[in-house]
RNA sequence: GGCCCUUUCGUCUAAUGGUUAGGACAGCGCCCUUUCACGGCGUAAAUACGGGUUCGAUUCCCGUAGGGGUCACCA
């Protein structure tokens, strides 16, 4: 809560999703910039589910939620799963709370029983598009109605029709006319409160200090304010983000525009910190230039001073950059950890050898996936084969010079391989002791057929890594199987 | 249509009255190099427009235009 100057006295934060589907990048960057503006400070970060439309409600969703959340890393202090000093959160299970905080509103005046049919609301709604004007209920407020039996919908009745200004940590100073202001409702027919009512007296009583919040939230703030006022409660401070955009810039990020399902990220085999750090910058910066920055970091730099205003289109080719970058960070046991997790979990066959070319495939792959898929093309066989049957064609295709020559380097080559031990049989020793020969002959001339010789593919990595990875003795023989071939 | 928010390279953004307007992604070029990849260097690219305020505006104010949001018994 925040005492009179505004000072920070303890951080709670929220991210409050209703279950009506699969979690989608607006609402994770929401959920993960409260998030770390609670663990910057030292706060509580509370998870709650807003299911009060039943209508709309998606089996699954919670756990789905659940999922997502952890899978990011995104770990909450109370929520539904672990309880928490504010039990329960999940609002169907607040239903008394809600009760209690409407009568109230009644026995102060500020509540009533709407006396329309949802027909007779839908007339006044068309008749206020048609004069192109906003609909305010308002303007219809009945003038006696009866007491309120819970059967019909419970209206908020507005007590000052008045402009409000309030103050916003990200936006500034915001305001909005009367306009804004209307008696929306509280309690629906069917028992549950709009989210209008329920998240303010959950913000309320879990303690919420800041709202961190999407920005469409913003035309509603008036209500918020204006209920706030009628229950003589002190509003939490609001940080509205920014949107996020779909590639196009035209509209908020949509499933059209390719706007999915958080989960789908880590079957494209995206890190999760890779995820979070892009999220993060799409709308905030660090204030100073480095952009890679692990979670530790990204909370350590939080804070809502440095989040834009405008909106943020989602640019794929940015998280492919921040991944590979995670990526090459990995130490190679991490990353043959993750791979190979990815691998098992995504139906691919794991390979005895993915952790001799980790750093292979890290410096090649932007993916999990792509690192998969290039292990499943065989990109990477020449680990295991035994024998490599190179075609002469191949073996000559940039030589630069003719069978009988190529076939003398790779014998010299040989010669000078054998000299070194087994166990010193590295990239780097096996470049030195050939470099110079290849040099002086051409290296095209020696280094091509030699490593083609070795991995059988035109794109390969270099002789000196591919000799060290398969070991003295199956390149030798590669090079002398491939002088064979050469006639 | 009313109300509200917003506007720096193609994209993400830095610079909160004085900078050659900086960085990153993508693009292009060069270098490294036996191929691929990685890497290094370089290049092109922006203050939406019009008025003010000021000695001086990306920065402050007003207007215009563009974009977004909202006007539910959805959240």
């Amino acid at each position: 809560m925040n005492d009179r100057n505004g000072t920070i006295n303890h951080v709670v934060t929220r991210f409050a999703p209703s279950p009506t589907g699969f979690m989608h990048v607006g609402g994770v960057r929401t959920a993960l910039f409260a998030w770390l503006f609670a663990r910057k400070h030292g706060g509580t970060f509370i998870l709650r589910i807003e299911d009060t439309d039943k209508a709309r409600e998606v089996g699954g969703s919670i756990e789905h939620i659940i999922e997502s959340l952890k899978w990011l890393g995104i770990e909450w202090d109370e929520g539904p799963d672990i309880g928490g000093p504010h039990a329960p959160y999940i609002q169907s299970e607040r239903l008394d709370s809600y009760r209690k905080y409407a009568r109230l509103l009644i026995e102060k005046g500020f509540a009533y029983s709407d006396p329309y049919t949802e027909e007779e609301v839908e007339a006044f709604r068309k008749q206020a598009e048609t004069e192109k004007r906003a609909f305010l209920y308002r303007d219809h407020r009945p003038n006696v109605t009866e007491a309120w039996d819970g059967t019909k919908p419970l209206r908020f009745k507005v007590p000052a029709i008045k402009r409000y200004v309030w103050n916003d940590l990200v936006r500034g100073e915001l305001s909005a006319g009367e306009e804004a202001l209307d008696d929306f409702i509280l309690i629906k027919s069917d028992g549950y409160p709009t989210y209008n009512f329920a998240h303010i007296i959950d913000d309320h009583e879990m303690g919420v200090s800041h709202i961190v919040r999407a920005d469409e939230f913003i035309a509603s703030t008036p209500k918020f304010l204006s209920l706030y006022d009628a229950l003589e409660i002190t509003p939490p401070l609001f940080a509205t983000m920014p949107p996020i955009l779909g590639p196009d810039g035209k509209h908020k990020l949509s499933k059209r525009d390719g706007a999915k399902d958080i989960l789908d990220y880590r079957k494209e085999g995206y890190l999760p910190e890779a995820l979070v750090n892009f999220l993060a910058f799409l709308g905030w910066n660090p204030g100073d230039e480095r952009e890679v920055l692990s979670i530790a970091e990204l909370t350590d730099a939080f804070s809502f001073d440095h989040i834009q205003k405008a909106g943020a289109k989602f640019n794929e080719e940015k998280l492919r950059w921040f991944n590979h970058e995670h990526l090459k960070r990995l130490p190679d046991t991490d990353f043959t950890a993750h791979l190979t997790a990815f691998m098992v979990e995504f139906g691919f066959d794991t390979s005895t050898y993915l952790g001799k070319i980790a750093s292979l495939l890290k410096e090649r792959s932007q993916t999990l996936l792509e690192a998969a898929e290039a292990v499943r093309a065989g990109d990477f066989s020449f680990c295991e084969e035994i024998i490599i049957v190179p075609s002469q064609e191949l073996l000559l295709k940039s030589a630069k010079a003719d069978a009988a020559t190529v076939k003398t380097h790779l014998k010299h080559v040989s010669e000078l391989l054998v000299k070194i031990s087994d166990d010193a049989f590295t990239a780097d020793v096996v470049k030195d002791s050939i470099f110079g020969y290849a040099t002086e002959q051409g290296r095209s001339a020696v280094l091509w057929p030699m490593r083609v010789a070795l991995s059988g593919k035109e794109k390969s990595p270099d002789p000196f890594i591919l000799s060290a990875l398969i070991g003295k003795e199956k390149t030798l023989a590669r090079i002398a199987a491939a002088q064979e071939i050469l006639r």
